[in-house]
RNA sequence: GCGGGUGUGGCGGAAUGGCAGACGCGCCAGACUUAGGAUCUGGUGGGCUCAGCCCGUGGAGGUUCAAAUCCUCUCACCCGCACCA
């Protein structure tokens, strides 16, 4: 803006500047938040501003938050994440879209358990007295969602439809019951998925996991493991960090299976290899120590230092074994396999570096071309045997220090010999095919998905085990199989349904005799896998959803959340989705077509907690400032994605600037209303404001577009300075009062998705009936952007060395011109040559000279 | 170890290869005030021989008329995964 040096007519204003402003005129010199918030809240709710109906005309657009697990109190990060998704929902809105905007529960869960043990509250009594809370203070920030829509997982009317899925999954052989070694928390006395571990620890609790053999259900999400992995190429919209790190959850890797056989006997060991060109390297064979086949294969001899070994491994946590620094550690069981490629024998070992878990549990021993394998026979003394040799180099079993593990030509490999690498293990596969002792395999590192808790609040898994009929569904019109309110919470670390026979006790769906109830609930993923389809439909009572409005409002154009989520939450929710077409139910292979992954709030450059003592109650912000104020600082100081430090200073100005606009809209309320904006053509100041109007509704519209909704809210900013500026530098006279409110009612309309409250107040004061935020999101003229006059940077050599001001649309041979007949370049340039002369039209000129 | 990300004033942060530091905070000075933790105005990267010039986006090179931005190497911090055969 240029009205400062163009005016230089501020003298024109008798008093201070506010004088002019709001003497006149007496208005709250605050914005009374309280009371506005108050009125609004009142008002948005009797006219169902927020509600959306499911057979609107305009074009759709699903704007989903991750929903919170309901503790009670909204922290800093719910409410990032859920102003920046209503900043979304409000622009799409304005913009002309039917926005899907719900908000629900993730309410099952262990802290309901533990606040029973701790204090004597029931799980049910506690979450529903958490989710009221919390409600309120969702609506006191403000936040637009269709409250008809809310759910609650832990809402029989939810989960009976969860138990519903998981029959479907049961039915096509999806759901399964195995024996399982499994992660146990002695602690929670439960048992863990594997992401729940994390760093051999209690996620929750953070105590060592150790190993359970239990019968447990899974869901057979590696069915799924290639389409879940490939499909991510059709998520342009993710952020590529998460695509990655589901990739690497997924953990594809493509090599072959070999079958050793067992001299003298029936047994084979199949082993998994990424290197089948090294196959005639193998000096020795390693079991993961809880490998079936240990203890047949165990001479006599060896059997009560394996049987040692193996359950010392068994009991060892995960965070014992993987704290052992990388030392391997290992044992000879006494027996032999064959190489299926040169007939020989190796012997069997058992180590703590193979894992039961992943390939087949066995491991050929490579030691020359594979570094664990190398530190294992080093350590054993067994032979090393090279078989790939570098180009141009000889390595020798006795001089190498490390594994060789690039690329080579093949040697020692019988009819392999002389082949380079890469081809040799296309052809040592294929070989392996021919002879029925192995095939080219791709391995997935990711497992199945336990699903069973040992716990109260949850799903109960709708299963009844009949002595005749064995495990029997419940069929699906005696759904939902519901939690008995009636159990003791008693910290033993079983289930309370083990103890409860009126839930246990039951009859056997198929031949009606006396049989048992299945005691585990289900992981609260599973809940939360599926939500999104729901809030389509949410009191639908004959299905799980209506496939219209499926079809209507899915995929969800965008899911906004914490990066937290990225593999189990979002994998989850994706296999869901590909069952779920697959069986016909739903239309869409992916959930989520755009995924925005909020940063943490941190304060102090930490994350806030409880023991660090450094957390900021959103409760005390809106009670101080207000929802408007709080929302607008948290949009306002970080883009989205990145982690944002709280500061108390940083929200007193954007109070500040709240205030600003109150004040000034209200100033200037009786000047604007009712005046329109002229026929002719705006000269000056006014066409000067009218540009600046446009050119933040070009800057917000497109900064909101691309998430940039701290730029966003800089450009509204600006535009206030300028109108500001506009109010105390030019003479009623010389203003236009239709320029003025076309700038005053575009800052409210750019402010509504960030402030709505403030916006709204204001807007009713100019005199509009509708509510603000059913207007149509302003649009710029490109036209009105054009400037007459531009500031073109002269430069010399790179370096600015002065200005020049020229018409928009100057040529460059005249742009050219005037840089060089400005004075002080002239000077520069009195004792150089011109080399050169590069022009940017309506920008720069650069002189090269010397 | 592997993968990903981030480094810009006192602070949060802006900059389609084209004026580094928009906007906000803080700070300094001033105005109005009994008062100011209200409001408004002006200033605010560093340095110097201060109408001007030099330096400056973690560091070192390079490409270019021009680099925070592109390339190479490097350092620091953060986040995932981690004996994955």
């Amino acid at each position: 803006m240029h009205f400062k040096q163009e005016a230089g007519r501020k003298d024109f204003i008798a008093g201070p500047a506010n004088s002019s402003m709001v003497a006149e005129d007496i208005v709250e010199e605050k914005y009374p938040f309280l009371k506005v918030e108050k009125k609004w809240r009142g008002r948005w709710a009797e006219e169902d501003l927020c509600v959306v109906e499911d057979h609107g005309d305009r074009p759709k657009y699903y704007c989903l938050e991750m929903f919170p697990y309901p503790s009670g109190k909204l922290h800093m990060g719910h409410v990032r994440n859920y102003a920046i998704g209503d900043v979304v929902a409000r622009f799409k809105t304005m913009q002309g879209h039917d926005v899907l905007h719900p908000m629900g529960w993730d309410a099952f869960g262990l802290p309901a358990e533990n606040a029973a043990i701790k204090h004597g509250v029931h799980p049910s009594d506690w979450t529903w007295e958490n989710i009221a809370a919390m409600r309120e203070q969702l609506k006191q920030l403000g936040v637009s969602y269709d409250w008809r829509r809310e759910l609650a997982t832990c809402h029989p009317g939810y989960y009976r439809w969860t138990q519903w899925l998981f029959l479907q999954f049961f039915h096509r052989g999806l759901a399964v019951k195995d024996k399982a070694p499994v992660n146990w928390c002695p602690s929670c006395a439960t048992v863990l998925a594997n992401e729940q571990v994390v760093n051999g620890g209690c996620e929750r609790c953070k105590s060592p996991v150790e190993k359970r053999e239990l019968a447990q259900w899974f869901l057979k999400i590696t069915e799924y493991a290639a389409r879940l992995l490939n499909d991510l190429k059709q998520l342009p919209g993710w952020p590529e960090k998460v695509k990655i790190m589901q990739e690497n959850w997924i953990g594809k890797s493509e090599g072959a299976e070999a079958v050793f056989p067992i001299p003298g006997s029936q047994e084979k060991i199949p082993i998994f290899t990424t290197r089948p060109d090294t196959l005639y390297g193998v000096t020795y064979m390693v079991l993961a120590p809880e490998h079936p086949l240990v203890e047949k294969l165990t001479v006599p001899e060896k059997a009560a230092a394996v049987a040692e070994f193996v359950a010392r491994a068994r009991n060892l946590s995960e965070l014992m074994r993987t704290a052992g620094e990388g030392e391997k550690n290992g044992l000879f069981i006494g027996s032999y396999c064959i190489n299926p490629l040169t007939g020989e024998e190796v012997p069997i070992f058992i180590a703590n570096y193979v894992l039961m878990e992943y390939g087949t549990g066995a491991v050929m021993g490579v030691p020359a071309h594979d570094q664990r394998d190398f530190e294992f026979a080093r350590k054993y003394n067994l032979p090393i045997r090279v078989v790939i040799q570098p180009p141009g180099e000889e390595l020798a079993p006795e001089t190498m220090t490390e594994a060789y593990v690039d690329e080579g030509v093949l040697v020692n490999s019988g009819p392999f010999t002389g082949m380079e690498n890469l081809p040799a293990m296309r052809a040592i596969t294929a070989y392996l095919e021919e002879n029925g002792s192995g095939r080219g395999r791709l391995n997935y590192r990711l497992r199945d998905w336990l699903i069973s808790r040992q716990r109260y609040w949850g799903a109960p898994i709708p299963i009844v085990y009949c002595g005749r009929c064995g495990t029997v569904p419940v069929p699906e019109e005696d759904l939902p199989v519901l939690l008995p309110y009636d159990v003791a919470f008693k910290p033993t670390g079983q289930s309370p349904l083990k103890d409860c026979p009126d839930f246990v006790n039951t009859a056997c769906p198929r031949c009606g005799a006396a049989a048992q109830r299945e005691t585990d609930t289900m992981d609260t993923f599973i809940c939360s896998s599926w939500y999104y389809f729901r809030y389509t439909s949410a009191r639908e009572e004959g299905g799980p959803w209506d496939r219209a409005k499926i079809d209507r409002w899915l995929p969800v154009d965008q899911y906004i959340g914490g990066v937290e989520h990225a593999i189990m939450h979002l994998l989850y929710s994706r296999f869901f989705t590909k069952f779920l077409c697959d069986i016909g139910l739903v239309g869409v292979e992916e959930p989520f077509t755009n995924l925005l992954t909020q940063g943490m709030v941190l304060k102090d450059g930490a994350k806030m907690s409880k023991s660090k003592g450094n957390i900021v109650s959103p409760e005390d912000i809106m009670a101080r400032y207000g929802a408007d104020t709080t929302r607008l600082f948290i949009l306002f100081a970080a883009p989205p994605e990145r982690d944002l430090e709280w500061s108390d200073q940083g929200v007193e100005g954007c109070a500040r600037f709240l205030n600003r606009v109150w004040r000034l809209v209200n100033a200037v309320l009786p000047e604007i209303k009712g005046s329109h904006l002229p026929k002719q053509r705006l000269i000056g100041v006014n066409r000067e404001l009218r540009r600046l109007t446009h050119l933040t509704i070009k800057r917000v519209t497109e900064d909101v577009e691309r998430f940039n909704l701290n730029t966003a809210v800089s450009a509204v900013m600006e535009l206030v300075n300028g109108v500001y500026r506009f109010v105390d530098c030019v003479p009623k006279t010389d203003r236009d009062a239709g320029v003025l409110r076309e700038a005053a009612e575009t800052i409210l309309l750019l402010l509504a998705p960030f402030a709505p409250f403030l916006s709204e107040e204001l807007w009713a004061r100019l005199g509009h009936r509708g509510s603000i935020h059913r207007r149509p999101w302003p649009k710029y003229g490109p036209a009105l952007l054009v400037q007459e006059k531009v500031t073109v940077v002269v430069q010399v050599n790179g370096k600015v060395r002065g200005r020049v001001i020229l018409p928009a649309e100057a040529e460059p041979k005249e742009m050219e011109q005037e840089a060089l007949r400005e004075p002080r370049i002239r000077k520069i340039l009195a004792d150089k040559d011109v080399v050169k002369v590069i022009t940017v039209p309506g920008k720069l000129v650069n002189i090269v000279a010397r």
